[in-house]
DNA sequence: AATGAATGAGAATTCATTCAT
DNA sequence: AATGAATGAATTCTCATTCAT
């Protein structure tokens, strides 16, 4: 495993490039296959047929098939980190709720565009035992939350900062997700991230 | 051939109190494995060897493998429904935060008891094409909840009773899920269980 | 012990005749099946149902599947060697065109009234190691051709009468079958049977 | 779906002689444990095992156990069709009994071959639903006969052609096949040549 | 590096047969 | 005798992974 990274980074610029290429030929095309043909469908050898490539070239860049979801989380969680990251860090002085619908509208349109790639995600920061990547990625997030909070004017009203932040963070997601994929009648895409912020404000301000 | 086919998914309804028995021996064992083995471990012969059948039996009771995960599902809608109902039957006038409590407490009792099982219901309710058994059930939830929101006295203040239905109630599960499974330190059960209360009731009450 | 035996003896008849009874349904019960719902539908357990009977009466009749197509064998066996001999008796003076008919008209009644079966029993007779009851009847059918073409007047003019009469046998049996199962287009019933009479004349006659 | 399960049974529809020599090695086997061990014997696993390659290799080149047997089918179609039609082409004026023969002959040699192969290939002719291809084969040989006759000098006395050229197909065909596998005492090969050719040009001419 | 044929462990499912009641 | 629940060996098929070219 270490050697395998270790080997990895000796690699030449202009192979870099390529690699970097294949690299998110595979990951779109996987993406592709969730949202189109479902995540059953999405076996190694759909992937590389889809991506252009052999399964050859997937394993080369690929340690495994789970390798290739790892890096599809990492390549959402940057996403929606920094998206968080940004949102929060409330330039200039937005209100409490204009920061609020920001975030709540932000993740809305990363998970709409890939909803079925956010569900495998979800459902993979579901496993019985979480990886590692996905509880600090949670951490990172409600740490950046947390952050916000704590450093929000004297309206925040929250005592316990770090359940706070976990609340919010998993109730948003848990919904917007669930509404992508039940698409319940009688809920409006503009309802349900009116109410999502709603909840949100309530939930935080004084 | 398609009688034959329907007939299949039917098989012996347990009548017996024989058979219930072993229809129960077989969800038990099924949880037992999700909690302790993971979801991957529940191929029909290790259910039949934790059960203590054999595949044939059961095969005799389950049509195919995911007719057990129906079951499961059944089981567990039932219970988390009749929850839903007689909390928020409201017998006598108690309070809306006793009430939001009551519930919280509730589906948390419910989900503690098989965090693993309740992950793959969800994740099933999380398919590209939820079952019909998943969308009735949640309709029936998010029924229950916007028929007490309607009833409730001058205190519910939101106007889009669907949505706020449907997000109380998504919400509320997948924090529940998200923290037992991924057991984030720094957040006590307690502290989820007054979070989630106050999320609830501040989304609410006015 | 006497006294048992005795009574054994005289509970015997109407137990033999409810016996014999119960086999026919098994057996007819098998023939219903392949007739509608194609030979691999012929579980023991779908016999069973059809029959109205539970699988472990069938195997008190039963020894295995097989000797339920065994019975069926010797059941249909004994109807054509029966229907043979009884043709080939010649009774008056018919001629041996109107004797060549009725036995390729009985025949291939014989045969309209269950083509499945026969289709069965066929391919059963084209085991690479063809059971000894098969080989039995075939010689038992081809004995009686044999006799019936060696005591017939100066007509018959082959001089290998064991070879004639297997072709013989043979090729109607083979006809009549492909024709009740392919339906071939541009055939009639009627002109098969013409066309056999005249194959079976022309072959032997002089 | 519908697109993935049309796909599956065509398959990698193999070009390089490597891939057309896995495919040859495939059908052998199985056509040897047809002869060796039986029909109940060609398993999937047994027919990878005796051609020397796993069971994924097998699925690689066919999309189910049917498509072995539908490829052996063709491949045996081929060979009886090119025979049929070659030795009916008549090339100088060979005498009707003299082609009749040629064809019995032909037909004989390669029933012989693989008797216990041609039985399963009659028997799934006898299925209950044909499948279009054995029709289809059916059809091409009745119809090399049928032209065959209708083009014969005034010798050919039938007037109808198709059930005569059905007739004589399936006569010599389950003759041969029945001869091949009940290896019936006091008939050789020669006389069982000499009556089918027999029974053929009796039949037929005038 | 890339290819894709080959591998084989493992999964779901069926069904003839047995045996306790 | 009759019942039918239980058994488990056997079968088909899938798919992640390897490796010779």
């Amino acid at each position: 495993m270490a050697r395998r990274a270790a080997e990895k980074l000796r690699r030449n610029q202009p192979h870099q490039a390529r690699s970097r290429a294949t690299v998110e030929v595979i990951l779109d095309a996987t993406v592709r296959i969730f949202e189109g043909e479902g995540a059953d469908a999405a076996t190694t050898s759909r992937i590389a047929e889809v991506a252009g490539v052999s399964v050859g070239t997937l394993y080369q860049y690929f340690g495994n098939r789970d390798a290739i979801l790892d890096a599809l989380q990492d390549r959402e969680f940057e996403r929606a980190a920094s998206l968080m990251q940004r949102t929060l860090a409330n330039p200039d002085g937005a209100s409490d709720r204009a920061i609020a619908r920001a975030v709540v509208e932000g993740l809305f349109r990363l998970y709409r565009a890939a909803p079925a790639l956010h569900r495998v995600l979800a459902v993979d920061g579901l496993r019985v035992t979480p990886a590692e990547r996905v509880q600090a990625f949670d951490a990172r997030i409600v740490g950046a939350i947390k952050t916000f909070l704590a450093h929000a004017k004297p309206r925040i009203r929250r005592s316990d900062l770090d359940a706070a932040a976990f609340v919010v963070y998993q109730s948003v997601r848990a919904a917007m997700l669930a509404y992508l994929i039940e698409q319940p009648p009688g809920v409006s895409e503009a309802a349900l991230v009116d109410e999502l912020t709603d909840l949100v404000v309530r939930y935080l301000s004084e």
